[in-house]
RNA sequence: GUGGCCGUAGCUCAGCCCGGUUAGAGCGCCGCGUUGUGGUCGCGGAAGUCGGGGGUUCAAAUCCCCUCGGUCACCCCA
């Protein structure tokens, strides 16, 4: 007792079982939809060099003051990752598969950030990027995806919002153009965004205060400034979601964090959240990110899903409960001879769950934990079977139902009862 | 990074405002209720440096300060 106990870092927490039988739950389906669409899993490094993050998002905070970054052994400047699209392009420019490329992850983003409902500083994502292909109906089948991923735990008040950010093309003369109705309408922003505006013209349309809300509420909208390319492309986006059913908002004042986007940006808003963290996925497409880290010029589209904020969404909405878990028979022997584990081995290789207790504990307390794990069924290792060569197959459901059976024949009839 | 609220057994909390003998409850956990059998019930038990540090006081879980942690909001974002 002389050491000081440890807890887990500022924002971050355990998930442990039963609660983690969810995330895998959760997990599974995402695994099973993205395989059936064609996507394939990528695992990569939770660290980067600093670079490949910095290069993505100059001006945000997310890179500029959230990133962990540090120095390794070798004096290497390396950065935790604080999401996952700029790792999986690094890996696309470093490879170079053949595209298109699809694929999906389920990955820890890490960011420094004051944690709160919804965020910390280690959460996770699940997320797919489809790289080489311009198609509007690519990013059509990106979005679908996540849509389905809500529909699969059974999410039904989540709004998805639609946006196109415009290209290189296009977005320079749209910024001039909201820069200067920002200027003029300076003093009437909020005192957040009252100098900023020129940094970064987009974030005022963004900002929830009413002051820049009412100032920008009828101020020139990227959508109606779009070049004929990327009002071609969003028009694609709409058509394709509509012909599959998938409805979507229109909102002009949405952006996205990163700097990388462009045309297409979407969002999913959980309604049911309450909280100010109700985004449970968001994304877009960013054409200029591949070449941006050093690749041919390649477009790409893709999204992150928060399985924090899923998983509080599914709670709001009374969905997706814990799935029960537990083995289907408990083993009790109080012979102290080592019959619990051969048959719970040989219950495990008949492909049967099976668990046992330890510590030579009195058969009371032996039927306690079995029947405290929910199993079926208890097999019963006592003087007299040992003696026997047998065992009691106890029904736990049932009012005490039991029946003695050779121990060859064990396995035969826990499948008999488990069918 | 800024601000509000909170921090007592594994969990949920009472006690704190009006400082004072061995800090409580429920749940959970462990044991027992005779000969080898769980779920109900009964009895008993273990478990807390009252987040940590400092201060005030004869005396602090109770008052003050700092700190760490949690939570909510801003910012930002999944």
């Amino acid at each position: 007792m002389s050491s000081r106990s440890f807890q887990a870092p500022t924002g971050t927490r355990d998930v442990l079982p039963p609660e983690s039988a969810r995330w895998r739950a959760l997990i599974a389906r995402f695994d099973a939809l993205a395989t059936l669409a064609g996507y394939g899993l990528v695992v990569g490094p939770m660290f980067e060099e600093v670079g490949v993050f910095q290069r993505v998002g100059e001006s945000t905070d997310v890179v500029r003051k959230e990133m962990y970054d540090f120095e390794d052994k070798g004096g290497r400047h390396l950065a935790l990752r604080p999401e996952g699209t700029a790792s999986v392009v690094r890996a696309y420019v470093q490879h170079r598969p053949t595209p298109p490329w699809k694929v999906w992850y389920c990955a820890p983003s890490f960011r420094y950030e004051r944690p709160q409902a919804g965020r910390y500083r280690q959460h996770h994502q699940l997320g797919v990027e489809a790289l080489g292909a311009a198609d509007p109906e690519l990013d059509v089948e990106v979005v679908a995806l996540a849509r389905a991923l809500y529909d699969a735990v059974g999410l039904v008040r989540v709004t998805l919002l639609l946006n196109s950010i415009g290209d290189a093309v296009c977005r320079p003369g749209y910024l001039d153009l909201l820069e200067a109705f920002l200027v003029v309408r300076n003093a009437r922003l909020c005192g957040e965004h009252r100098l900023g505006a020129r940094q970064n013209p987009l974030r005022v349309l963004d900002c929830k205060r009413p002051e820049c809300r009412e100032t920008t509420a009828d101020a020139p909208r990227i959508v109606d400034h779009l070049c004929e390319a990327c009002a071609h492309h969003f028009r694609g986006v709409q058509e394709g979601l509509s012909s599959l059913g998938v409805a979507f908002v229109l909102d002009a004042r949405l952006v996205r964090g990163f700097d990388y986007y462009t045309r297409t940006a979407f969002e999913f808003q959980a309604e049911a959240l309450e909280s100010a963290q109700s985004t449970i996925g968001a994304g877009g497409r960013y054409d200029g990110l591949v070449e941006a880290l050093g690749g041919p010029a390649t477009p790409g589209v893709g999204f992150g899903i928060g399985i924090e904020r899923v998983l509080l969404a599914c709670d709001a909405e009374g969905v997706l409960p814990v799935p029960t878990t537990g083995v289907d028979v408990w083993v009790v022997d109080v012979t102290g001879t080592g019959a619990a584990g051969a048959l719970a081995w040989a219950l495990r290789r008949a492909g049967i769950a099976a668990d046992r207790g330890f510590d030579a504990r009195s058969m009371r307390a032996q039927m306690k934990l079995a029947d405290r794990s929910g199993a079926r069924l208890a097999l019963i290792v006592g003087d007299e079977e040992q003696r026997s060569g047998t065992v009691s197959v106890r029904d736990l459901r049932a009012e005490g139902d039991q029946q003695v059976v050779a121990r060859g024949e064990v396995v035969a009839l826990v499948k008999e009862l488990l069918a």
